[in-house]
DNA sequence: GCATGCCTTTAGAACCTTTTGAAAGTTCGG
DNA sequence: CCGAACTTTCAAAAGGTTCTAAAGGCATGC
């Protein structure tokens, strides 16, 4: 009779596992992505007893875990008349969602390096133009073009995940549709398709 | 006199540094970055000798790491004549590089999520349409729901993702000048640059 | 005020990844 | 074949991160 609610169960199981493995690809420890993948799932707020019992994880954990989730802001406070207990929620919206997270990894990822990259440019392009032996004029210059092309790959990137995100889920969805029509027309030379490798 | 060739020797040290701090959110090790950083500036093909000197590390880390990179594709192996010893290059465009990344990431961690998700979502609906417990038959139509939207969201994302590399660094730099014009264009309504949050 | 229930902090334990140094393996010239 | 020059592998150690359990803190209700 139970058995719809046993493969519930199952898929959960399997969505919160397959998140906490995934996790530290994306920069974020595995509890906090077990946590995420449990309160994506759950309808109803969750108390810290209950995804203490869920993920069998102690207090101290789901404590720190949820408050990173918090200041990521992927996951929201709930308070119920009468409780005195904090109730989490997770923001239904995969949009959302993945707003959140790409803009904070954009932040803490994209752009320091983006920094480096323009300082170290200016210090190749600095000693490229004041150098007067030509063989470290010579390397400067490789530097320079090199730091140069990344950095100026990287500004391109970003402005294309701008768009991205100002463009929300439906527009998202139109440019997928209108890069898939353009990329089957575009090729004026022969081989588009039939791009075969040995 | 050298002043110059200090500021290289900076830039060098800076962009190494700066990669291998941000590897760890790459899914890569810090010295896979930091071997790649410095072969991405040197212009010549570096020996393993020559990268355990400039970074430290000791020979059977130099050996596993450049083999990984030769595995990801981002380094290449180079014979020079009468010389017993192995030399490495790192591929100079920097499209190279990323499509090499994004591809190997792509299916990495992509994609195996996907399957997940995608199985999940079946057993959910199956959960849903077998139900007849209306309690249960609820549930399992929240799970999937959510679950469907997340793989759609992830299948668009592919799918742009994909028009991306097929487009190569010029299609990149177009695509991105082509939605930043139609972003200037499109809103309909009023607000669009003067969103002042209080 | 005091007791209770809940959240947060913290020091140490457990765990996992990375690095090392040395030994084994491979390839080449003589 | 032998010896030299390199590369690869592997077990042990180092290092870093995450988790736990226990103590501390804060608000609430009696």
């Amino acid at each position: 009779m139970h058995d719809q609610a046993h493969s519930l169960e199952e898929a959960k199981t399997a969505l919160v596992r397959c998140w906490g493995e995934m996790a530290p690809y994306w920069g974020i420890s595995r509890t906090m992505a077990e946590v995420h993948a449990l309160l994506f799932l759950c309808p109803e707020p969750l108390c810290t007893d209950q995804i203490m019992a869920e993920l069998a994880i102690s207090r101290g954990n789901a404590s720190m875990t949820v408050r990173s989730l918090l200041d990521w802001g992927l996951v929201h406070r709930v308070h119920r008349k009468g409780d005195r207990k904090d109730y989490y929620v997770c923001d239904a919206s995969v949009w959302t969602i993945f707003e959140n997270i790409a803009r904070q990894r954009k932040r803490r990822e994209v752009e320091p390096i983006f920094d480096t990259i323009s300082h170290c440019r200016d210090l190749a392009r600095d000693a490229e133009q004041a150098a007067e032996d030509p063989e470290i004029r010579e390397m400067a210059h490789r530097y320079h073009t090199r730091l140069e092309e990344m950095r100026e790959f990287l500004q391109v990137f970003s402005h294309l995940f701008e768009s991205f995100l100002q463009a929300g889920p439906t527009g998202l969805r139109e440019m997928a549709a209108m890069l898939a029509a353009a990329q089957g027309l575009q090729p004026p030379g022969g081989d588009q398709s039939t791009t075969s490798s040995p």
